[in-house]
RNA sequence: GCCCGAGUGGCGGAAUUGGUAUACGCGAGCGACUUAAAAUCGCUUCUCGAAAGAGAUAUGGGUUCAAGUCCCAUCUCGGGCACCA
């Protein structure tokens, strides 16, 4: 062979590979202790008709390249594969063609895995999993189950978005500007009961935790806001009749009771409270600005609201229930697109407890029933929401903060701080100050307290959908739910012939007529024909990976211990939703005592986009999708598509797929290859001698080959003519290979592909002009090995040698004279070639760079200052 | 509107802690090899200037011996959130 042959080496290696099961981790008995373990993984894939694309195959390299840098480095290292199989492709390709989507999925992974395999990816296959295998959905059914037990997954009514077109329910994360995530579909509301995980219980801590994480900001701040953390207070205002008749019972009874409270302040959930609230006798409001409540002219509640059958009169229910009706059939496209202020009077009225104030109720959409309380205090004169809809319906203004003289802000009603006016006894109190003191105030009449409310909402997981993991419940002749024993599990999903969902809101599943029934204890019931949400399915599979094929547990209690969590994390997708959904889990099940950590990812990397050539996303209508297949059957091979994603730019950042620039990377391995087996571009050629020259260190190294993928060494070679000069090319190389090592070494710890490879080019650039031995070569293909396995196996199987990863030596970084620049007041004036000593000799140092005619005829007498800074070769002249 | 990022040659990008701006690659140009082309190899390639030199990292200021990097303001682009009280 003398020609570079990507089709033909990479077929070779894998197939090695395969039959050795090259990347098998380490099972817990084989384990080296005096190692350290990495655990790492990509988001798994949903393996899709089209099988892999680009995008693909940049998230799997940089797994794949850190993977493979950190086995060599002798590490423990995991690194698994899976699929999440379950979704609504293939369910509405079974509704199209009537194949079932068992048997598309299978097909699909067998295509996924195929494609992966000839990327030569270094993933331990013995530990695939797939989310729609009862063996793996069995323990997703017992994770929710875990989760039922202790009241973290329960089922609520409430309006919900509604995908029309997917025909499901969707979770807040799922819904984007309005549309359905996955079709683009404009999402409605619909009233349904349905399955929740309590997500909202872990809010402090999935926030606090935030800042800790190794995780990029722009995740981090994604996150915050989505959780949405605020401070206020929630308030009483007792309803005017209510007031009344508490007032009349204050006269009979003499017993005077605090103003408004009808009962104590019920605890979670908010469904036991909605459900009370509903005969108390006053409304309760959430505000941030509990100082602005003697503006409070009026308030505001959601159109839903619970109480609002109680405030309607005989006058106002007409109008109030078409008020409701016309913003519920409101699509939020509609309601975002159209911010002018409608609303309703309810005919009630409540009392300001700042104030005693009679003001009135109103219903108004601007209000959502699934924040705070759903219920506002309306301060027109400090909150421009408030003021737009005071405006509109002519309701009192009342100002009660003193704009500052100084403040900038010119709008219709200032929000800032400043001094309180037209509020008693807090007059001339700051706002910063008045927030506290007013509720504690609130707080002695029992009629407020702080409180803090979240963003987020629980977490939404009941679909309407066949293709899912079915809920581990069945009901009784009550509809009351149970839990399917443990021992039961799995809940088989069944075969179903029409997996089209019926009209009323039901899964495919409610047609399995026998299917549906089940005992439990002896009484018939009813399953839940709800599958759960995918992202249930992946919250947990970082930690079946490190047991997948255990029958008795989740997870092994040990293996976890030594592998989880993951140490990288190498995604492109899901900041809010997948990656807030397995902190859930890990704290959840942390607090059950079933994982013995409470962050399920240390670093995470969070890679770009590879668009099309033409800056614009790749889609197939658009006819410019890049088919990574095509590029490496065309020629090019895998070593070059990888090494060319990781050389296309910074791994966090988009890029756009550029055709010619791939040929570069595709002439550098070229090179590569020429270095190690072109008879002319060899300098000196290795023998048994050569290895003798291999230093102490890295000969050390060799001796004990690893079995990746290394056979055993090859016969002596015969010399070269240029033999004699291969002492001398070796030394001429030393500085640019020990460089080398060091830059390439450091880029991957700083995860900074792409100048890694540039650092590569570089070394055989160097190389081709220098000339190469066989020292340099090895340490070329153990460098090159992360990004071009194939070929770097091959040159490492020429040479006999293992892939350990190199080590640099810092006393060959030194060389014996330096350049050094001169500057004059900063500008460059002159470079210096000077030695080591004579550069840690200031005086020699400046005595040497005066005499640079450039530099000294721009001083006249001594220089004011010099300049040395320690870490740079360089010297400025103060003039 | 609010909160994050980012802005460097013809293009993708490099400059890691404030210390030689433009590494590496693409493209372009010139040359070698070839009957020729491709491939390959070598050289050139920020701008102005004959040169010495001067000027350039979105724009305008500032700090510093020294600024792509730090600070202030402005502009542009990208992303996230968006009637969340």
């Amino acid at each position: 062979m003398d020609r570079y042959n990507p089709a033909e080496i990479e077929k070779k290696w894998q197939k090695i590979w395969e039959e050795t099961e090259a990347f098998k981790a380490p099972s817990l008995d084989e384990i080296d202790k005096k190692q350290a373990k990495m655990y790492l993984a990509e988001m798994f894939p949903y393996p899709s008709g089209a099988g892999l694309h680009v995008g693909h195959v940049r998230n799997f390299t940089i797994v794949d390249v850190l993977t493979r840098f950190y086995t060599q480095q002798e590490m423990n290292v995991l690194r698994p594969f899976g699929y999440d199989t379950f979704g609504l492709p293939a369910e509405n390709y079974a509704i199209k063609t009537g194949t079932a989507p068992q048997e598309v999925t299978k097909e699909n992974i067998a295509n996924f895995r195929r494609q992966a395999k000839k990327l030569g990816f270094a993933i331990d296959w013995l530990r695939e999993i797939n989310t729609s295998n009862p063996e793996y959905y069995k323990w997703t059914q017992w994770c929710f189950l875990q989760l039922y037990k202790k009241g973290l997954a329960y089922r609520k009514e409430s309006y919900q978005w509604w995908c029309p077109v997917d025909q499901t329910v969707l979770a807040n994360e799922q819904v984007e500007n309005g549309r359905c995530w996955r079709c683009g579909a404009e999402v409605e509301k619909k009233k349904m009961k349905q399955w929740f995980f309590k997500i909202t219980a872990y809010a402090d801590e999935l926030l606090d935790e935030i800042d800790a994480l190794d995780w990029p900001d722009k995740i981090k701040t994604m996150q915050k806001n989505w959780i949405g953390r605020s401070e206020g207070a929630e308030i009483d205002f007792t309803l005017a009749d209510a007031a009344e008749l508490s007032a009349q019972a204050r006269c009979e009874t003499e017993a005077p009771r605090a103003v408004g409270v009808g009962s104590p302040h019920p605890s979670e959930p908010r469904l036991e409270r909605e459900a009370a609230s509903a005969s108390a006798k006053s409304i309760r409001v959430f505000t941030t600005r509990p100082d602005t409540i003697f503006g409070a002219t009026f308030l505001v509640l959601a159109p839903e609201h619970p109480l609002v059958d109680k405030l309607v009169t005989d006058k106002t229910r007409e109008k109030v229930n078409q008020y409701q009706t016309e913003t519920l059939k409101k699509s939020e496209i509609e309601r975002q697109e159209n911010k002018e202020k409608t609303g309703v009077f309810t005919g009630s009225y409540a009392i300001n407890p700042a104030t005693g104030e009679k003001i009135p109720i109103w219903l108004s959409d601007y209000v959502l029933m699934g924040y705070g309380e759903g219920a506002i205090m309306a301060v027109p004169a400090h909150d421009e929401r408030d003021f737009d809809f005071a405006e509109k319906f002519d309701l009192p203004i009342v100002t009660v903060i003193d704009k500052p003289e100084n403040s900038e802000d010119d709008g219709r009603c200032y929000h800032g701080e400043g001094e309180l006016v037209n509020s008693g006894q807090f007059n001339g109190v700051r706002t910063e100050d008045a927030r506290e003191q007013i509720v504690t105030w609130l707080e002695q009449q029992g009629v407020g307290k702080s409180k803090v409310t979240y963003r987020m909402r629980d977490w939404l997981i009941s679909r309407q959908r066949y293709w899912g993991c079915p809920i581990p419940i069945a009901y009784d002749k009550n509809g009351e739910p149970h839990a399917i024993p443990e021992d039961k599990l799995p809940v088989i999903l069944p075969e179903v012939t029409d997996y089209q969902p019926d009209k009323s809101g039901r899964s495919a599943l409610a047609k399995a007529k026998d299917w549906l029934k089940v005992e439990i204890d002896g009484k018939e019931m009813t399953r839940e024909t709800d599958t759960l949400d995918g992202y249930a399915c992946s919250s947990w599979y970082l930690w079946r990976y490190v047991s997948p094929h255990d029958d008795k547990a989740a997870w092994d209690k040990d293996a976890i211990k030594y592998w989880a969590p993951t140490d990288v994390y190498v995604g492109a997708d899901h900041a809010v939703a997948h990656l807030l959904y397995i902190r859930f889990w890990c704290k959840f099940f942390a607090d059950e005592g079933l994982l013995p950590f409470r962050e399920p990812v240390k670093k995470l990397l969070y890679n770009g986009y590879i668009n099309a050539p033409d800056g614009k996303k790749m889609s197939k209508s658009k006819g410019n999708v890049i088919d990574p297949l095509d590029v490496i059957d065309s020629g090019y091979g895998a070593d070059t598509l990888r090494t060319y994603e990781m050389f296309i730019g910074p791994y966090n950042e988009d890029a756009s797929w550029d055709t010619k620039a791939i040929g570069g990377v595709y002439r550098f391995l070229n090179r590569c290859w020429n270095l190690a087996f072109s008879k002319e571009k060899r300098g000196a050629d290795d023998n048994s001698e050569s290895s003798a020259e291999l230093s102490a260190k890295q000969r050390c190294e060799t001796e004990a080959p690893r079995a990746v993928g290394v056979g055993s060494p090859h016969p002596s070679e015969p010399r070269l003519e240029r033999e004699a000069e291969d002492s001398k090319l070796s030394d001429a190389n030393i500085v640019i290979r020990n460089k080398t090592i060091k830059k390439v070494t450091e880029d991957l710890h700083r995860v900074s592909f792409n100048t890694a490879v540039a650092a590569l080019m570089e070394y055989v650039n160097e190389l081709y002009k220098n000339g190469t031995t066989a020292e340099d070569n090895i340490v070329l293909a153990k460098l090159l090995k992360p990004f071009a396995p194939h070929l770097a196996c091959e040159i490492l199987e020429k040479y006999g040698v293992g892939d350990i990863w190199p080590v640099w030596d810092e006393s060959a970084l030194v060389e014996d004279t330096v350049e050094v620049v001169v500057q004059v007041n900063g500008k460059l004036r002159a470079k210096i070639q000077v030695s080591t000593e004579d550069l840690a000799n200031e005086e020699k140092l400046t005595e040497l760079a005066l005499k640079e005619e450039n530099v000294a005829r721009r001083i006249s007498g001594a220089p004011k200052k010099v300049i040395i800074p320690k870490n740079a070769k360089l010297i400025n002249i103060v003039a």
